[in-house]
DNA sequence: TTAAAATAGTTAGGAAGCAAACAATTAGGA
DNA sequence: TCCTAATTGTTTGCTTCCTAACTATTTTAA
């Protein structure tokens, strides 16, 4: 197999969605929801820019998901301080039940994924992996 | 920022991607094409089976990929040993090209990612980030 | 004050991704 | 042999994702 970083990001990441997907499918989620779910249980009533940018999306595709969310009543959008340009979403009863599954799972998944790698060397590989991504993100503000 | 694992699989592997469409589209390659263009360079002449799962995508993914690469005349495929239920895919010239660009693009893409980061450092990482793909891998036939 | 620029979000169109259902071919076993 | 299994690839229908072009609102600066 090939060992180099574009190979293993790539893969890695493909593994792992479908690793998320399957246990959501019973959920009723679809691909897109999780990562916005996440986000939101840990930054509810942020603007739609703001999620984008935290899920690295872009904004139109955010738009998409936000409404089929909407329609299955997981978030609601508001209009706050009179700033009828930005559109603030909040999570609702149902979407932080469906949230907080999704935590569970990733951490589930992330135990099956350190398996076998000591706790000192997950910690050196999470602070490159943190490093790897401040190198990528030209911007600073992914607070 | 979050700084888990399940988060920065995600937004990694959308930056590496976003780095490299933004430099392959002036190559006048899709989303699709360079994973299987690196792919074919190291296993020229592979089944589309064989194909998919080395780009960890569903043949059905594929199907559509090297219609689009077939129709550019990127790839060919043969029918090889009187097999006629599996097709044997081919780099054209403008393929092999193409590909070589994708490979010189990755790699410095990768440079720009360790950036700061000592050589020894990489090497332990890449070697967890090996073994992750291991263990999500239940299958081990990832050649 | 008001016209231009910047910001936030949406729509449209195309490619990529998946699962499920399907054809076609090959392999195996009775 | 011949019928069933398994394998390989395609089609269909859906969601995701992108870019480009657009509307609407807010900010800035002349």
């Amino acid at each position: 197999m090939n060992k180099s970083f574009h190979y293993l990001i790539m893969v890695n990441a493909a593994l792992f969605n479908k690793q998320v997907l399957t246990r959501l499918y019973a959920l009723g989620l679809t691909p897109g929801q999780p990562k916005v779910l996440d986000f939101l249980c840990l930054h509810d009533g942020s603007m739609q820019k703001d999620i984008a940018f935290g899920c690295q999306i872009e904004s139109a595709t955010l738009t998409g998901i936000l409404k089929s969310m909407e329609k299955k009543g997981m978030v609601e959008r508001r209009i706050k301080n009179d700033n009828y340009r930005s559109s603030y979403v909040y999570l609702t009863e149902i979407g932080r039940e469906k949230g907080e599954k999704v935590t569970e799972i990733f951490l589930e998944i992330e135990e099956k994924v350190f398996k076998g790698i000591e706790e000192d060397e997950k910690e050196q590989f999470m602070d490159v992996f943190y490093k790897i991504c401040s190198n990528m993100t030209d911007t600073e503000r992914l607070q």
